[in-house]
DNA sequence: GTATAAAACTAACAATCGTTAGTTTTGTTT
DNA sequence: AAACAAAACTAACGATTGTTAGTTTTATAC
């Protein structure tokens, strides 16, 4: 029962919105008519369209930094790493699969400072990534192929998860978890 | 009479810029300004801004759709045609890396007839995509996982070639077929 | 019931958008 | 050098953009 702010309502009709136009193809109008109300009203609760970009991509970039350094300080396999980091993506993809749209396809749009923290972030991220992928690959727990593919191919399909799984209505997070875990890890052959 | 060196000259330039900011957020001036030129001069050349886009994707379109009916219609197994599908993405990757940041991240800018014309070419994509891992799980030729699961992970793999090959400096193309087969369809552990 | 704050409104701004019209420059052919 | 077309230009259009200012409505607290 507790009412969401009125600013949170807009970023998640924001986030609506730019999933399916993306940031620069969204006007203030159009984001006020999902909200039913006028466009200078918008700007009683944030502060520009720029603000409402910045927050749901930042929230969501610190939530895998989070969760990442959460799994590269623990003391797992590889394997269980990685395991761990397809959960982290489908948690987060099951929380706000909307926001995500953002993250991967308009943080090019973010200004300066939030720019730079956000591709520090991601390049951090993927640092990790790639040196879990290369620890499992030294102690023979991965297949020795080549680590950037193995990095690419994993993380493309974890960063899109938030376009397919909402079109899978009766997926259980647990199933979904257990399949992309065989798919990724184990192969198809 | 047609100026279709100057045209595709402008064409791919706007692929470069589409690519790095996304249609909306690329004006005719910013083309203009790439080609070198005034933005009333590209008029000499395009119709429409909206023309530039349609020609970039649904080219492109047409060429996944060639490829895969050459696929379907061939006499393989089904781990043969998933690896003849690996190798259309590489080869449609190689030689037009650009235009398929169009084609994935802004067809929903596509107008009414163009529009339709993807989306189906899209959906019979992903249907033939589909058949083939059904028939191969059938088959036993592939491990009973979700469908879905595979058509999605591997599609989205394919799909983002393009932003990470070119970031690959010393990779070659038919070393990079290889470890693709290997790593989407073998698994890594 | 009145005061106060939150949240909506109308109206408009300067800037920029895709595009058109009309004109001039450039380069090639005769 | 004259003719002609390709390709550039200047100038501007109507529409739309994000945003601001000032005002009115709505809901809550005393």
């Amino acid at each position: 029962m507790k009412p969401e702010s009125r600013k949170q309502e807009i970023i998640n009709a924001a986030s609506i919105l730019f999933k399916e136009k993306g940031y620069s193809a969204v006007t203030m109008r159009d984001l006020a008519k999902a909200m039913g109300i006028k466009a200078a009203s918008l700007y009683n609760h944030i502060q520009s369209k720029q603000e409402i970009l910045s927050t749901i991509i930042i929230e969501l970039a610190e939530e895998f930094t989070t969760g990442m350094n959460r799994i590269v300080n623990s003391n797992e396999n590889s394997i269980q790493k990685l395991e761990k980091i397809i959960d982290l993506h489908i948690d987060v993809t099951l929380r706000n699969a909307d926001g995500l749209a953002s993250l991967n396809s308009d943080w090019m749009h973010l200004e300066e400072e939030n720019l730079q923290h956000f591709e520090k972030m991601r390049h951090d991220y993927e640092e990790n990534f790639r040196n879990i992928v290369r620890n499992g690959v030294d102690k023979e727990e991965i297949k020795p192929c080549n680590i950037e593919i193995i990095v690419f191919s994993t993380l493309s399909t974890l960063r899109t998860l938030y376009l397919w799984y909402p079109k899978q209505k009766d997926i259980d997070a647990a199933i979904l978890k257990h399949d992309m875990v065989s798919v990724l890890l184990k192969g198809v052959v």
